[in-house]
DNA sequence: TTTGAATATACGGATATACATATATTCAAA
DNA sequence: TTTGAATATATGTATATCCGTATATTCAAA
């Protein structure tokens, strides 16, 4: 992983915002992304995709659900640009986090 | 300047070889960085345009040269990041700061 | 005031990216 | 074993990006 492949990652919106969220949520699904961005299935699931394609997330299956995390051997540069980014984006992502937080059911805790 | 918008800047390796290499010397012009990178004038010139705009960089005309620097007014969390990345590239960035040092006629050296 | 060096910009073509829509896949419950 | 929920992927289209080439601009020296 290089700098350019993760600012390449990190320059779109719900890319960002995903992984900022799953930063501070530890482990977030699809769907409940999509909650918390208000965006579509497949719009998320290919930004996904494409950030574990890259290496910055990982993902696991648990019955019909696909929960998605940071890659765990994130080198040591990456993970301080994204503490840097996340804490200067507090803002934007406390809506996020807010919507999240009053989901009918997510799946973690009403399966 | 949000996140989005330095990371697109920092995306590609002219503009984040520029950027870091003008961090590291306080100062370059477009010649110096054409040296350092080995890439042509228009193209150096464009992404440097691109990096004003967008207010990572500022720039001073000096006679014939154009010396561009950091913007001084740049937000912490960007020269934090901008610092990281550095850090992280040395083994890239050092080859390029020694043709810098071996250039026949830097302008600030021999003008 | 002409010439040359340094820099900037315009233009056209190739490639990459992002999106919406439609469809496929995977899994669990009925 | 059918159904529905969650997720993934394929496809076509629109737009953005990047580059090389050519040309314009700016400045200083002759």
């Amino acid at each position: 992983m290089n700098p350019e492949q993760l600012f390449k990652c990190l320059a779109d919106e719900t890319r960002l915002l995903s992984t900022l969220l799953i930063q501070a949520e530890g482990e977030l699904c699809v769907c409940e992304l999509m909650e918390a961005l208000e965006d579509s299935q497949p719009k998320i699931s290919r930004h996904l995709a494409q950030l574990r394609n890259c290496g910055i997330l990982t993902d696991r299956r648990d019955r019909q659900w696909v929960y998605y995390r940071l890659h765990p051997q994130l080198p040591k540069w990456v993970t301080d640009i994204l503490a840097t980014t996340s804490a200067a984006q507090q803002g934007r992502l406390k809506p996020c986090l807010q919507k999240l937080k009053t989901m009918d059911c997510r799946p973690e805790s009403c399966a």
